[in-house]
Formats: C-alpha cells, sequence, structure tokens
RNA sequence: UGGACUAUGGUGUAAUGGCAGCACAACAGGUUUUGGUUCUGUUUGUCCAAGUUCGAAUCUUGGUAGUCCAACCA
C-alpha cells in the first residue's frame, strides 16, 4: 500500500533531499504511508519569491506524492494580522497554480490549546511567570552561560491556573504576565529554557475578535497545530532547525496518554532563498511602501508575488527557477540572473511576438509612393507554428529606434548608416541615403530607398543582410507609455551591505537602504510608438516587443493611455560588443 | 567563548565509498527576416590537514570559514 504512492522518478534526474526522506518514510510505513503537508503563512504581509520557493516545496511534496497539502494561517499574533493579507496570500498561492485542501486557522485551535496548556499547567509543567520582560530575558542567560530559575517556577498549580484565567479574561495588562513551560533553563539549547508559551494580547483578533486575551506563542501553536491536522512533514526553513527540538518536545507532551502508536508530524528543514540584488524580508520591504521608496507592494520592482505578476513574470516562470534552484541545506545566494533566464526561457516559447518603437526617430522612404499602406504579415510566436499570424501596416514614414541609426558607425554595426542595406522585420530591404539634423546636431529625420522587388515573399527578399529592423508605421500606431524597470539595489547583498552600513554609521534602516538604492530602477518613456494590434492587448497577455524584451501591459493602462512594463530584457549581444 | 547546522567551477546544484556531471554566467564560432532563439566548442571546481580503505567530494578526527539560536515575532 505504501508503494503506490512513491512515483517513478525516472523522469527526474535526482531526487532533493526532502523528497529521499519522504519516500524513506513512507517506505518504512511512517504515518501508515499518509502524506500530508501544509503552508502555514502568517497573513501580516505580502507573499514574496522566497514564498514561492517554501510552495512549490509544501505543495509540490504533497502532489508527487498522493498527499494534501493545506494552507493553514499561522494567527497567533493579533497585532500583525489583518484579513486583508489573508485574501492577498489565497490569491499568490492559486496564481502559483496550486490549490489547497483545506483552509485552516491557527487560531481554529485556540480553545484546543488553551486547554492543553491547562493540562500541562495541572502536570507542573507549566507556570505564570509575573516578571518583566527584562527580568526574564536577564534569567535566559547567554548562549554560553545557563539561565537561572525564575521565583515563580514552583508556585502552586491552584496560583498558575488562577492567574492565567485571569490573563484570558483581560484582567491582567500587556507584559504583566506569561506562561511558561518548565523545561531547563540550563539546556545548551536557548529555546528550551523555559519558553513563553502564552502572553497577554488585547488588540482584537482578526477572526475571534475579543475572544481571547491570552494567546499562544509559535512554538506552542505550530507543532501542535500541525498534529490536530495530522500533517505527517511540517517542512519549513532552516532558522527553525533549533526550535525542532521543543516541536518534538511540545508533540509528545501533546500526544501524552491519548495517542500511542507512531502517528506525528515531523519537521524538516531546508535552505531558504536569497537572492542577489534583492532585499526580502517583509520587515524591509515594509519599509520601502511606507516610506514611499516603491509604489506599493506590487510595484514591479518589489521581489512580492504580486509585483513578478505586475511586471509581466508567468507563474511557469516561477516554477522553473524554484526547480533550478533546487532545495539543499546549505544557505546559498542564488544568482539574479538565473531568475532572469527562466522567464526569458518560458516567455520566448510563449509570448506573442510585436513591434514597438520606445525611442523614436522618424525614417522616411523617399521612394516610396505618398499615401500608399500595406499590410504585411507578422508572425505572432516563430518558436509556436500554431499561433498564427497578425498583419501590421507599412507606409512612407515610419517610427525606428534613434539606436537603430548612427552617421558614422563603426563596422560592425548592422543597422542604419548611410550606404548600407538594412532589412526592415517583414517588409522590406531599405538602403539608407542620409539624415537630417537640428541646429543642435540632433538627427531629427532619417532617409532611405526601399527596394520593391524585397517585399517578404518575394525571391529577392532572401538576398543576405545583416541587419534587420523593427518598425510601426507613423500613420497607423498608438502612442504608449513604457516603463523600463531595472534592479532595484545597487549591492549584490543589501541584507549584508545594509547591516555593515547602519553598523558603521549607526544609522536607520531607511538612511542605509537609501545608500544602496538604484536610482535608475524605474525609466518611464512617455513617448512611445506600439503597433495598432496591441490596442486590445490586456495584463497577462504575455509580449515580446521585439528586438527589445519582454513586456506586459500595466494594471494602469486604458485604452487613452497605454502603459507597459518591461519584465526583462532580452539579451543584448551587440550592447556587450559595443561596450 | 555554549549549542545546532553548513562547505563541490564566478553562482546554484548533482554524486548516496567506484569515470566529478548539469544549469546559469563568461568566452569563441555556425545558423537565423529579432545582434533574440537554436546548435557546436572553450575556460573554470571537491575549504585545509591527517586518518580509514584496493579506492574518499562522500566515512573518521582536527583545523578554517560561514549561517542560525539569548522577541511577551513567526
Amino acid at each position: 500500500m505504501t508503494e503506490t504512492n512513491i512515483p517513478d522518478s525516472s523522469e527526474k534526474k535526482s531526487l532533493n533531499f526532502i523528497e529521499q526522506i519522504v519516500e524513506k518514510d513512507l517506505k518504512e510505513g511512517k504515518n501508515n504511508g499518509k502524506i500530508q503537508t501544509r503552508f502555514p503563512p502568517e497573513p501580516n504581509g505580502y507573499l514574496h519569491i522566497g514564498h514561492a520557493k517554501a510552495i512549490c516545496m509544501d505543495f509540490g511534496i504533497a502532489q508527487r506524492y498522493g498527499g494534501v497539502c493545506n494552507l493553514r494561517f499561522d494567527d497567533t499574533n493579533p497585532t500583525k494580522e489583518d484579513v486583508e493579507y489573508v485574501e492577498a496570500i489565497k490569491e499568490d498561492i492559486q496564481w502559483l497554480g496550486f490549490q489547497w485542501g483545506n483552509e485552516y486557522y491557527a487560531s481554529d485551535y485556540f480553545q484546543q490549546l488553551w486547554d492543553f496548556a491547562i493540562h500541562l499547567i495541572k502536570q507542573g509543567k507549566a507556570y505564570v511567570d509575573e516578571q518583566t520582560s527584562e527580568e526574564i530575558a536577564a534569567q535566559k542567560g547567554t548562549p554560553t552561560q545557563p539561565g537561572i530559575e525564575s521565583p515563580y517556577r514552583n508556585r502552586p498549580i491552584e496560583e498558575t491556573l488562577a492567574l492565567f484565567e485571569q490573563m484570558n479574561r483581560g484582567e491582567i495588562e500587556e507584559g504583566k504576565m506569561v506562561l511558561r513551560a518548565k523545561i531547563d533553563m540550563a539546556s545548551p539549547n536557548m529555546h528550551f529554557r523555559d519558553p513563553i508559551i502564552y502572553r497577554v494580547v488585547k488588540t482584537p483578533h482578526h477572526r475571534t475578535g475579543d475572544t481571547w486575551k491570552a494567546y499562544p506563542m509559535y512554538d506552542f501553536a505550530h507543532g501542535q497545530s500541525d498534529y490536530f491536522e495530522g500533517v505527517t512533514h511540517s517542512l519549513c526553513t532552516l532558522e527553525f532547525v533549533p526550535h525542532r527540538p521543543l516541536y518534538d518536545l511540545f508533540v509528545d507532551w501533546v500526544k501524552d496518554g491519548q495517542d500511542l502508536d507512531d502517528n506525528r508530524p515531523r519537521q524538516y528543514e531546508f535552505n531558504k532563498l536569497n537572492l542577489s540584488y534583492t532585499l526580502m524580508s517583509k520587515r524591509n520591504l515594509l519599509i520601502l511602501v511606507k516610506e514611499g521608496l516603491v509604489d506599493g507592494w506590487d510595484d514591479p520592482r518589489m521581489p512580492t508575488l504580486c509585483a513578478f505578476r505586475r511586471r509581466g513574470y508567468s507563474p511557469e516562470s516561477i516554477h522553473k527557477f524554484v526547480d533550478k534552484i533546487g532545495y539543499t541545506t546549505y544557505d546559498a545566494l542564488n544568482d539574479f540572473a538565473l531568475l532572469e533566464s527562466a522567464v526569458r526561457e518560458d516567455l520566448n516559447a510563449r509570448s506573442t511576438r510585436v513591434s514597438a518603437v520606445i525611442d523614436p526617430v522618424k525614417l522616411i522612404l523617399t521612394n516610396y509612393p505618398e499615401g500608399q499602406v500595406e499590410e504585411m504579415e507578422a508572425i505572432n510566436n516563430p518558436e509556436d507554428p500554431n499561433a498564427g499570424s497578425h498583419t501590421i501596416e507599412f507606409s512612407r514614414e515610419l517610427w525606428i529606434e534613434r539606436e537603430d541609426f548612427m552617421e558614422n558607425a563603426p563596422k560592425k554595426y548592422f543597422r542604419m548608416t548611410p550606404g548600407q542595406e538594412v532589412r526592415l522585420k517583414n517588409a522590406y530591404i531599405v538602403k539608407c541615403t542620409g539624415c537630417k539634423k537640428d541646429e543642435a546636431g540632433n538627427v531629427v529625420e532619417v532617409y532611405a530607398e526601399y527596394d520593391p522587388n524585397t517585399k517578404s515573399g518575394m525571391p529577392e527578399a532572401n538576398r543576405k543582410v545583416k541587419g534587420t529592423l523593427h518598425w510601426v508605421s507613423c500613420g497607423h500606431c498608438l502612442q504608449a507609455e513604457v516603463r523600463l524597470y531595472d534592479r532595484l539595489w545597487n549591492v549584490e547583498n543589501p541584507r549584508d551591505e545594509m547591516a555593515a552600513i547602519r553598523e558603521a554609521k549607526n544609522c536607520s534602516a531607511l538612511e542605509a537602504m537609501k545608500e544602496m538604492i538604484n536610482p535608475d530602477s524605474l525609466k518611464v518613456l512617455t513617448h512611445c510608438y506600439v503597433e495598432k494590434f496591441l490596442a486590445t492587448a490586456r495584463p497577462l497577455d504575455y509580449l515580446q516587443f521585439q528586438r527589445i524584451g519582454y513586456f506586459n501591459v500595466d494594471k494602469d493602462s486604458t485604452p487613452g493611455h497605454l502603459v507597459f512594463n518591461r519584465t526583462v530584457s532580452l539579451k543584448d549581444t551587440w550592447k556587450k560588443i559595443n561596450k
């Protein structure tokens, strides 16, 4: 019966270490061959690409091994949480293409956790401590020095019981009392030094309102919630490794006398995502948003999933990226270029090719009849024969990119320069004859003559020409705004750099951020021209502006004011040569 | 300085005591109506030292370096 849950791995090169553990557990018949995972976000912010890595793990394991993955909101701290985030988190998970089995909340278990706490108190395993947080911290010791026991540690059980009730009735001020588990103040594991398991919070909870005033801490809620739900593999990131002994202890305690078989959740940890040139922590992202350094949680420069979506990343490209970086126990710093290669790989296969000129200069074909208009065929996607084609209008006056003309060009410049032939994509081969400049020396018009026998499809069109340029017809295009995004940070490892700056200058996080921020992370081009075909384009239509990059319609876009976001540029070998 | 964890090309990852492979990046070239795509090739690696073994990236010991742990956060 366990055999059937292990898929044939021949299509996959190698299993990651979690998959290997799961297969071993399955073979050994742990938890009766059942697989259940959970994705447990706290609803206190938006999901970022680091969460996507965890989501792919949690949901992926369940999918692969015939199990279920539940969504559980870890909502044990009402001061930080909000329903706004609950909805956003659900939307992002679904966008990634996953569907949870059940939607759970840690707050669903407040009664069970309370009962369990009472049970522990009655067993003498927990006590109410009336010291200040400073006193408790001081007694905790340091990693190298053992802690000392609280004077309240051995108070009578009845007293603790009564005070704990008072804590929850709202009769005790916040910070005046906590419930602590009685474990070992001398343990080398700091988490065992009588951890606080309940504290008083009077902020109303977004789901339970003011029913509770005493709230369980993470360590007291997480393992037990896993156990209540029947989680078999509790997958999380490496910083929770030191919590695992406590996780196991509380699961042992909660199982005590009720469940003698070996069914229990087990915690396994993998490395979290660190990305170069990216700041990931929610705390810092919140500063960016609140201080207006970015335009909101879905500003396309943010590492949040809603921002990647708005910027034009496909969910498949996120999956590809996560597959590429893998899961290990090594604290890696992943190259942002790997994410870009994943999105290019996916968008190359699926995006519709269109013409857009983002820095226009006028090209006049002096021998093309005035008033004549031709409909040219444009292939939608050379990577996909089924994608079809659309038409684009061609005429005497065209917009081309300013950088596609040079009056005095170097040898390897294959574009428009006097005397040189180039191909206009989907149209004719033309020969540049010159240009007109204003008093300041700026090129205002470029001139060329077209060869009528070289229209795409004609035999003469097969003539070898080094360069092919994109264009749009002046009389048959739409004006658009184009937003070019670049990395938000100028330093490879903003997290470490920020810490270093703050240490050196003794400054705030905000000030440190301002030193690292890339002033050119957003370039807005307001006078761009796109082909008419784009009049009906919508967000999540994946586009390639030929020879420029991948683009997506922004949510701000309207029929009267088109706005496009650059997802990622095309690789540009010329730029490299030219440097 | 206590405990836990980690170390493979520039970056990420594979190897499960038996030929160090893959991807990204970089570089060179072919194809191309996108200087894109694609194809071919090139460069670059087992942290150090001892040990076990016929054989070590893998096991052992000792170093070195890095990460995490002393929130009434999760």
